[in-house]
DNA sequence: CACGGATCCTGATGGC
DNA sequence: TGCCATCAGGATCCGT
């Protein structure tokens, strides 16, 4: 579910609140994507008694800093964190992580169980290294310049819609925001990212930070079942421009909006709009 | 190494 | 109503 805009809304709803909070409890469901303890051997019933510092992000991971180690948390598909200081009801058949602070609870929610929880000792744990050292520039840091971008996709042989979910240029952008940063950029989708022109890459460059900025703004997309960690749902879906909208008038042409699979996702664009 | 495909899991939806 | 197939916001692993 959750993709840059998502993961970032989460983060500004509960990061303030939890700060500084002490860990009462920390309970594992059923298995995520990675055991808790994966590579550091570390329990969750052994950060209890450490505080919450901070919460970070980095692509679409949640960093919790504590006093002494952090949590890398995702959401993957389907998973959504809660986070309440009133009294909270038990853990429900999707619930699989419960972190109790002094400030709150914080829950995941996720159904699928494609997310994780992991602990790792440092960010430079080998556990840590695996899940964040191979992960692309972040849009909005200083790295992510038209430069590098253009040199980064002229490197890469599959079709830019491939290029732009394998987080590899840039992190972040996720299916719905590929398809439409795509359709902003007037680019087909299953263009060869090396055969795409400077100019052309410029415009998809801005075209991702204007998307993703654009979701940020509107509180991410609720699709299904995606909400901040205050239960409230986000609203760029009603605009999006491509996305869902297949056989539906494109808005800037009429041209009804096209779908296609790539690598067993779908890819939604306008042919009229988007050219090769 | 870069690429494409299979894969993890549960639930919603649509056709018959 | 039931059954089956397909699809869903991710990303890792594995074979080529």
């Amino acid at each position: 579910m959750p993709e840059l805009p998502e993961v970032e809304v989460t983060r500004l709803s509960f990061a303030d609140r939890i700060a500084g909070a002490k860990i009462l409890a920390a309970q594992m469901g059923k298995p995520l994507r990675w055991p808790f303890d994966a590579e550091s051997g570390v329990k969750p019933s052994e950060i209890v008694g450490r505080c919450v510092l901070t919460v970070r992000r980095r692509g679409k991971y949640l960093l919790l800093d504590l006093s002494d180690g952090l949590l890398l948390v995702h959401l993957g598909m389907s998973g959504r964190l809660v986070f309440s200081s009133d009294a909270v009801p038990p853990a429900g058949k999707h619930d699989h992580f419960d972190l109790k602070t002094s400030r709150g609870l914080l829950r995941l929610h996720d159904p699928r169980r494609f997310g994780a929880v992991v602990y790792a000792e440092s960010e430079s744990a080998p556990i840590a290294q695996k899940l964040l050292g191979k992960l692309g520039v972040e849009p909005f840091g200083e790295a992510f310049t038209q430069d590098y971008f253009y040199r980064a996709i002229h490197q890469r042989k599959s079709p830019i819609k491939q290029v732009l979910l394998s987080g590899q240029p840039v992190v972040g952008v996720g299916n719905i925001y590929a398809s439409e940063a795509l359709f902003h950029a007037g680019l087909r989708p299953e263009t060869l990212a090396s055969r795409i022109s400077r100019a052309r890459a410029d415009r998809l460059h801005a075209a991702i930070l204007q998307v993703l900025q654009n979701a940020l703004d509107l509180g991410g997309s609720t699709l299904r079942d995606f909400a901040n960690a205050h239960g409230e749902d986000g609203h760029f879906q009603l605009q999006a421009a491509v996305y869902d909208r297949t056989g539906l008038p494109c808005h800037m042409c009429q041209t009804p909006i096209k779908t296609i699979r790539q690598g067993q996702r779908s890819t939604f664009y306008c042919a009229t709009c988007q050219r090769p």
